[in-house]
DNA sequence: CTTCCGGAATTAATCGATTAATTAAGGAGG
DNA sequence: CCTCCTTAATTAATCGATTAATTCCGGAAG
């Protein structure tokens, strides 16, 4: 192994001014640097990142906490994560804390994590890295889950300390785009399957339909709203509530694919044709919307380019620059128009 | 922060005692093990890794170069490699080659991911890693893509170099498995949807189908074999192709659930009712398989699994015992019975 | 001619551990 | 009593960089 000595000693020079060369610090005469990098170059030197790590105190790597790395939305997180990580010089560390096998989905448990994050921070991260990613399966209230000195950044979740840095998408626009979507068609009366009362993506999702409507001057219809558990299984049943309604809906919006496809297996249940006589809209763009029968219309969530945000704003708190960052980003989803949407029939 | 140093002033004992009273080595009496242990309890004392990795040079971290983490495969491999790592103090450094972003399909041309792989090993991984894995997208050759000293294992992928490392899934049993259970079933013509020719897995996996006929002793008929290329098309237009026959296959045996996918649209495209009319089973377990009507009986690929065995192989690699670590590893997978397959109707 | 200054280099301490070599203190054996 | 071991501890070098402090030198200014 080649080290700065080795080129000082070839070069010679004194290992200050290598490494100077190599940092482009310090006062280097053009001569020197040149023959200095010459060497480098001749030796095939690359400096050890772990001795300029207890040196300097700074090791460019950051940590990614994942709650689940299987779930659909964390693969694209972390490739936008990396993607940007890669273009500033910067390693990721990954860790995994298998939320879903740990505690299933009662998120509300989400505390019982506390000692596999603790241990994550103590035992393998917070020596090595400058900072921490949280990358949430769910968006939900995580405030106090992390304690460490590091920064950390937020994505797919949020805290509820406004000293808290986070990445998220905005679901209020989105739900209001996708309303507003199936308005524009012509659908006048259009039923929601919203997740839990108790999350936060279900009321700012719902305040987005509530506005749709309001802004086209639509009637807001209470018995539209079911309230469903982001399964499969409540999809399809608050579907066939919904379509028993004596004037049912004309379109649905579910506020994730999983619902959305309980609600289009509840339609080959009934008879009711999709598009034809019932437009269906589904939220999270998962690879399954694009197998169901009729291929679901739904809204894509920007999670590449969240990732990419999360990494460049960590990085940017990690630099203190003393410009001043800012606390939280809300990026925008995009609606993906598939075969389970048309003009409704009798308007 | 706390040091070593501030431990051995507190205990006043040398710096020496309290190293090998952290890592059990040298005589301590137990007294002074007990005193300096409580020591390090009362300031809340952890070891510096950078420090102890300059020194020993070992990192308890290996790099996972995955060649592109938003393929189906790669999330739940990497879950089990990181469980794994837990288990034994280790991190993973996390590089992604967005292989499907830089070449798409063209997987003939992974050649042009030498660079990236090149630059991931110099500038990020090689100097803090004691190991590496590689995770492939696809089962494909990838010899003499890393050149590296450390040690290296291969997952979802192989190379032709006896020396190297490799854990995969066993093809050929898997394909065996299948077709047994169809002909258990009663089916006695079973068409089969390949993948391409010059690709290993569908050797294997045709093998495989060969000779579970031939332990059955039922004949092998050429023209029930076509040759498609992973995706959904050429699964919908071989299916055609085979329904199209004189005298069809009453069952299809598909190289992956894409292609199976296209053979569902097929089969409703034509009015061949699944599974009355025709069986169908594919293969991966992909998560659109369980939505597909019906949902689709296929091969489960023991990913996690695959995960854990790497991590325990570089382990046991990095930490040269002596004992002979086995080069490669083939592992089951397992049949999940779902709604696409059924007894032949007239067999 | 002396002083001062600035550019270009070097010296040497330092980061926080590990560990080979050494020392010190008892105890056993001749 | 002296020698030799064993056990338990310390000393000090080392890993491979960074960087504050220092030195050296030549030219400009007084």
């Amino acid at each position: 192994m080649v080290r700065l000595k080795d080129i000082a000693k070839k070069a010679n020079v004194s290992t200050a001014t290598v490494s100077y060369v190599l940092n482009g610090t310090g006062n280097i005469s053009k001569e020197t640097r040149e023959k200095v990098l010459k060497v480098i170059e001749e030796l095939n030197y690359t400096p050890n990142q772990i001795a300029k790590s207890l040196k300097t105190n700074k090791t460019s790597t950051v940590a990614v906490i994942a709650e689940d790395i299987t779930v659909f939305n964390t693969p694209e997180i972390i490739d936008g994560i990396n993607e940007c990580a890669d273009g500033l010089g910067f390693s990721i560390i990954l860790a995994n804390l298998r939320v879903h096998r740990r505690i299933g989905n009662r998120f509300s448990e989400i505390e019982s994590c506390k000692p596999a994050i603790k241990q994550v921070l103590d035992s393998l991260v917070s020596k090595k890295v400058d900072g921490i990613i949280y990358i949430g399966v769910h968006p939900r209230d995580v405030t106090g889950l992390i304690e460490t000195a590091k920064p950390v950044v937020y994505t797919y979740c949020y805290t509820t300390n406004p000293e808290d840095y986070s990445v998220n998408y905005d679901d209020e626009s989105a739900a209001y785009d996708a309303t507003d979507y199936l308005i524009r068609l012509g659908h006048k009366k259009i039923g929601l399957i919203s997740g839990p009362i108790d999350s936060l993506p279900s009321h700012s999702r719902f305040n987005g339909y509530y506005k749709a409507l309001a802004d086209h001057g639509l009637p807001f219809y209470p018995q539209y709203v079911k309230t469903g558990d982001w399964e499969y299984e409540s999809g399809f049943r608050l579907a066939r509530e919904l379509l028993g309604d004596p004037e049912p809906p004309t379109a649905i919006l579910a506020m994730n694919d999983l619902m959305a496809g309980g609600v289009l297996d509840a339609c080959k249940d009934k008879g009711v044709r999709v598009p034809e006589e019932l437009s269906v809209v589904g939220f999270d763009n998962r690879e399954c919307s694009f197998y169901y029968t009729p291929k679901l219309t739904t809204m894509d969530l920007p999670l590449r380019e969240m990732g990419i945000r999360t990494m460049d704003m960590i990085h940017r708190i990690i630099n203190r620059t003393g410009e001043d960052v800012p606390r939280t980003v809300k990026l925008k989803c995009r609606m993906i128009e598939r075969h389970s949407t048309a003009a409704p029939r009798n308007p």
